[in-house]
DNA sequence: TTGTAAGCGTTATCAG
DNA sequence: CTGATAACGCTTACAA
C-alpha cells in the first residue's frame, strides 16, 4: 500500500490574523469575530480577554475577507464629474461625514463629464462590491444605466430629480431653480437676458438649467436667439471671456444669467476691468452660492443649493435603503433658494 | 455503524461568478481567471469563447475575492485634511488620473486637521488592505506613525519634505518656499511684514511656512512680535477679518504675507472695501497660486506649487514602489515658484 | 495551453 | 455563550 503525503500548501500570509488573536486569548476565531461584530453576544470576561489580545498583537481586520464571507461591504462608491468644482467637493464632504460616522469608506471616481467613462467607472465600482453607489445626475449611457438597474445594491442619483430615478433620487430641480430665477429677473424688469452654462452634453443639470431659463423667457413672450445662449467650461477665465463676447456683440444686453458662480464671478471681474458698472449697466447673476459670491464687490445674486446636504442625504439613503425604500419615498427634493444681492436690481421670487 | 449525512451548506450567492462563465465557455474557472489577468497565456480561440461568455452573462469580477486570494489590492487610500480646499482637490485629481489609468480605485478620507482622527482613519484604511497609503504632511500622532511604519505597503507622505519620510516623500519644502518669498519681499524694500497662515496645530505645512517667514525676517535683523503673526481658518471671510485687524492695530504695516491665496484674496476684497490701495498703501501676497489669483484686480503675488503634479507623482511612487525604492530616491522635491504680480511691488527671487 | 486542488481570512450555520 | 466546520469567489501551486 502506498501512502501519499501531501504537504500543506501554506501560502505566505501578510500580517496578524483573527486566529492569532484567538490563540492568544485562548478562544476560537469565531468568538473574536463576534467580539468585533456582535459584542453583546460575548461574555464580559471573554470580551476583556479578546480585547487585550487584539490590543497586544495589533490586530486589524481584513475587510476583503469580511466582505467576501459576509457579503456585506464596508465601502460606498461615488462618481462625480470632477472633484475640482467646489460644489462637488462640498457634496463629497457631506457624503464623507455621514459614511465615516457609520464606519464606511468612500470610493471616489471622476467621470470628467463623459457618460462612456461613467459607465466604465460604474463597472469597476461594482467590481468592488460596494454597499451602495451614488452617481451624479440622471443621464447615463445605455450601458451605465443597465449596470445600475441590474446591480442589487442601493443606487442614488444625486443633483437632479427631474425624471424618475433608477432607485433613489436626492437633489433638486435644476429646471425649476433656473425657471424661478429667470422669472425673478423678468419680474424685476430685465428683458434682454443672456444665459451661459456649462456645456450641456452629458450634463443633465446644465441642460435642465438652460431649459428652465428658456421656459421662463418663452412664457414672457421672449424667444432668445441662439447667440444669447452660451456654453462655457467651468472657470473664471471663461466667464470673463463670455462676458466680453456678449457685451461686444449685444449692445442691448441687460442681464446675464450664469448657471454657475465661477463663470459669474469671472464676468464680474471682466466688467470691473472694462469699467462696466454692475448692476447699473448690466445685471449679473450666478448659481450655486459659493462663499465668494457673498463678498465680491458687488456681491452676487445667485441660487443657493444645498450641496453639503445633498451629500448627507444621499449617504443616509444608501445606509437606510431597504428600510425606507418604498416606491414613493424614493425622491428627496432638497430645494433651492433665490439669493438677491447687489449684482442685480432686487429680485423678488416665490409665489 | 452510524452514517452521518452532511448537507452542503451552500450560502445564497449574489450574482454571476467566474464558474458560471467557465461553465458557459466550456473551460475551467482558472482559465477564465487567466483570460482576465494574463490573457497572453490563453489560446486565442479559448480567449474568444471566454470573452463571449463573459459578455453574454455580464460577469463582473469580485475584487474582494481577488484581493483576498491574490493578496494584491486594487484600491489605494489617501488621507487629506479636507477635500473642500481646492489645493487638495487638485492633488486628488492628480492621484486619481494616474490610479484610474492603472485600474486602481481611490479611497479618500478627510482628517479635518486632527491627528487623532488621522490615526483612526489610517487604521480603517489598513483594514481595507490597500495597495498603498498616501497621507498629507509628515506630522502624525504617535499611533498613526506607528501604524504607517509597521504596514507592509508603500506609504507616501505628500506636501512636505522637511523631515525624513517614513517611506516615501513627495512635495516641496514649505519652509523654503516661504523663506524665499519673504526674502523677496524684504529685497523689494518691505520691512514691516505681517504673516498669516492656517492654524499651525497638527499642520506641519503651515508650521513650515511660518518658520520660513520667521527665518528670513530674523536673518534681516527683524524680529516680528507675536501680534504680527496670525492664524486664520481657511476662508475668504477670515482673510478679510485678519486684514482689518492688522490694518487697525498696526499703522506702520507695509505688507502682509498670507500663507494661502484664499486668505489673501479675502484681504484684497477687504482693502477694496476700505479704500486701501494695493500695492500703493500695503503689499499683499499669497500662497498656492489658485486660478483666481491671476485675475483679481490687482492680481496676486503668490507662490505657485505643483498641486496636481504632487498627486501624480505620489500615485506613481505607490505604483512603482519596490521597483525604485532605494534608500536615496525616496524623497521627491517638486519645488515651487515665486509669482510676482500686481499686489506687491515686483518681487525678485532666486539666487 | 489547460486543469485540479488547496488556500486566502473571515463569517454563516449548526451543534453543544 | 462558545465552538467546529464549511463556505464566500477567486488565485496560487503544481500537474498534465
Amino acid at each position: 500500500m502506498k501512502t501519499v503525503t501531501r504537504h500543506r500548501k501554506k501560502r505566505p500570509s501578510g500580517g496578524v490574523q483573527i486566529r492569532d488573536v484567538a490563540r492568544l486569548a485562548g478562544v476560537s476565531a469565531i468568538t473574536v469575530s463576534r467580539h468585533l461584530n456582535e459584542p453583546e453576544k460575548v461574555a464580559e470576561k471573554t470580551r476583556a480577554k479578546v480585547a487585550a489580545a487584539i490590543n497586544e498583537i495589533g490586530y486589524i481586520p481584513n475587510m476583503a475577507a469580511r466582505t467576501l464571507s459576509s457579503n456585506k461591504a464596508s465601502v460606498v462608491g461615488v462618481i462625480v464629474p470632477t472633484i475640482t468644482n467646489s460644489i462637488f467637493a462640498d457634496f463629497i464632504a457631506g457624503l464623507s461625514d455621514v459614511l465615516e460616522e457609520q464606519g464606511y469608506k468612500l470610493l471616489i471616481s471622476c467621470s470628467g463629464y463623459s457618460l462612456e467613462r461613467e459607465a466604465a467607472l460604474i463597472e469597476t465600482l461594482i467590481a468592488q462590491r460596494p454597499a451602495g453607489i451614488i452617481v451624479t445626475g440622471q443621464a447615463h449611457s445605455e450601458r451605465g444605466r443597465g449596470l445600475l438597474q441590474r446591480v442589487r445594491i442601493p443606487v442614488v442619483e444625486a443633483w437632479e430629480i427631474g425624471s424618475a430615478p433608477i432607485d433613489i433620487g436626492v437633489g433638486f430641480s435644476n429646471f425649476n431653480a433656473c425657471y424661478e430665477m429667470t422669472r425673478g429677473l423678468l419680474a424685476s424688469g430685465y428683458r434682454n437676458i443672456a444665459f451661459a452654462s456649462a456645456p450641456i452634453a452629458a450634463n443633465d443639470r446644465a441642460m435642465g438649467r438652460r431649459q428652465g431659463y428658456l421656459a421662463a423667457m418663452r412664457e414672457a413672450g421672449l424667444s432668445p436667439e441662439l447667440s444669447w445662449i452660451r456654453e462655457a467650461e467651468f472657470s473664471f477665465g471663461r466667464g470673463a471671456e463670455v462676458m466680453g463676447e456678449l457685451v461686444d456683440s449685444h449692445p442691448n444686453l441687460e442681464a446675464v444669467f450664469y448657471a454657475n458662480d465661477i463663470l459669474a464671478i469671472g464676468a464680474l471681474i471682466e466688467c470691473q476691468r472694462r469699467g462696466i458698472r454692475i448692476p447699473d449697466d448690466i445685471g449679473i447673476c450666478g448659481f450655486d452660492d459659493v462663499e465668494l459670491a457673498a463678498i465680491t464687490i458687488p456681491s452676487l445674486t445667485t441660487v443657493r443649493i444645498p450641496r453639503y446636504e445633498i451629500g448627507r442625504r444621499a449617504a443616509e439613503m444608501v445606509m437606510s435603503a431597504g428600510t425606507t425604500n418604498g416606491p414613493d419615498g424614493n425622491v428627496i427634493d432638497l430645494g433651492f433658494e433665490i439669493i438677491s444681492r447687489a449684482s442685480t436690481v432686487p429680485i423678488f421670487s416665490g409665489p
